[in-house]
DNA sequence: TCAAAAGTGTTATCTTTACACCCATGA
DNA sequence: TCATGGGTGTAAAGATAACACTTTTGA
């Protein structure tokens, strides 16, 4: 029998995180300075390794929170990568997380004593390792999971407009989207609180804003309602 | 900084695959009687550790080979499990694999030197640490993979009667499927061959047999074709 | 001739998409 | 009064779901 815990290997368990922003124009994504060698000064995903008395998702919030000082952020795991060399320095596997967030909330990850920063997801550099290989799988994981769960909405500011959502979602799958189709899907959601207020900002009209209505939708949820957008 | 490599705590990382069977009725999953502390004697998947100098997926096949014989089969990556007391032997972690073969092709695992054995998918005892979960998670990618993917028809045998793939749908889906509805979804979907030939073991008046037609499939992935049954 | 499974289409409903004009307001 | 973005509905096309009778043939 080859399985027993005595002869095995043990290995290095790296945890990477994939951050993606939404400041309500585009979608980012939060890369770090790498400070250490191989690859010292180049960019990469926020990432470091698994201690011997947590679970992945404890790690990844740990390190997240570390390298960036963000806290308290639903983390997803996506994947873990494992090519012999995908780490020169030493052998390493690494447990890819993800997340969304609202980027406008957490500027200070790009200012303070981190040296995160974010970058268009258009624009971004590209990354050490496998990294972008990482990404890559994230933005799908993150599509499919944005028109099935209201990921989106949570990450607004609390009180929106229907444009602003749309755009959100126009970021996120990176394609137009129908307004007036848009507007009657998320309506048939019957998940949202339409308020009296006016955003006035954006127009001369000014525009109505909506709440996401939680009770409703875990309700909902309850009675075996699928969101599908 | 946290990450430096000689810092960090390795680990033991196991793998282990759940493998499903078809056998023209059922849906099954492949267990074994685990042969060493904690736990000795009790059902579990079928499970190793992986070497220093390999991959996830060629440890999860060369797992799989050597305690099923189970050869070239392929294996998809699920998730990775790390409760930190999920192995009261010793901290693991495990990456889950899972796939989908032809139970009856497949009939010695549990037989020959192995103690594997096929179990239905409803009736399959309790398993140890926290295999049971990775079951129930591999089931329902298993649906959601069923349906969008033709990774049915790779595992009937090669020629086959419309009912024999329905019982297949049906088993996984774990639903019963409206006969005609079905034919033709699968007929639109324009991937398989109807052969001159009938199967007529299964009736006096003979089903005609069908085969997957793997170049036309792989044509139009290419042309942006996307599965969906 | 009959029992047993195979084969076959149509309709109703729901979902999705495409599309264009008026409204309210502040400047 | 006009420029700007906000708001609104419908019709056509496509997808899905429900549903029942006839055919073949070996016993």
């Amino acid at each position: 029998m080859l399985s027993t815990y005595s002869t095995a290997d043990k290995v290095l368990l790296a945890l990477d995180c994939i951050i993606f922003g939404f400041d309500q124009h585009e979608l980012k994504i939060l890369l770090i300075k790498r400070d250490f060698e191989p690859e010292k000064g180049k960019w990469s995903l926020i990432g470091g390794f698994l201690k011997r008395t947590e679970t992945l998702d404890e790690a990844a919030n740990r390190i997240l929170q570390h390298l960036s000082g963000l806290d308290d952020i639903y983390l997803e795991q996506l994947y873990t990568f494992s090519e012999v060399d995908r780490d020169p320095g030493e052998r390493t596997l690494s447990t890819a997380y993800y997340a969304l967030i609202n980027s406008e909330n957490h500027k200070q990850v790009a200012n303070g004593a981190y040296s995160a920063q974010w970058f268009n997801i258009k624009e971004a550099p590209s990354l050490i390792f496998d990294h972008g290989q990482m990404v890559e799988k994230a933005i799908l994981r993150l599509r499919r999971r944005a028109v099935t769960k209201p990921i989106g909405f949570e990450l607004l500011p609390e009180k929106f407009t229907m444009l602003q959502l749309q755009k959100l979602y126009e970021a996120i799958l990176d394609e137009k989207l129908d307004k007036r189709n848009f507007i009657n899907k998320v309506n048939a959601l019957d998940i949202l609180i339409k308020l009296d207020e006016k955003d006035m900002t954006s127009s001369r009209k000014g525009s109505y804003l909506y709440q996401f209505d939680k009770q409703k939708y875990d309700q909902k949820i309850e009675e075996g309602f699928t969101f599908k957008l």
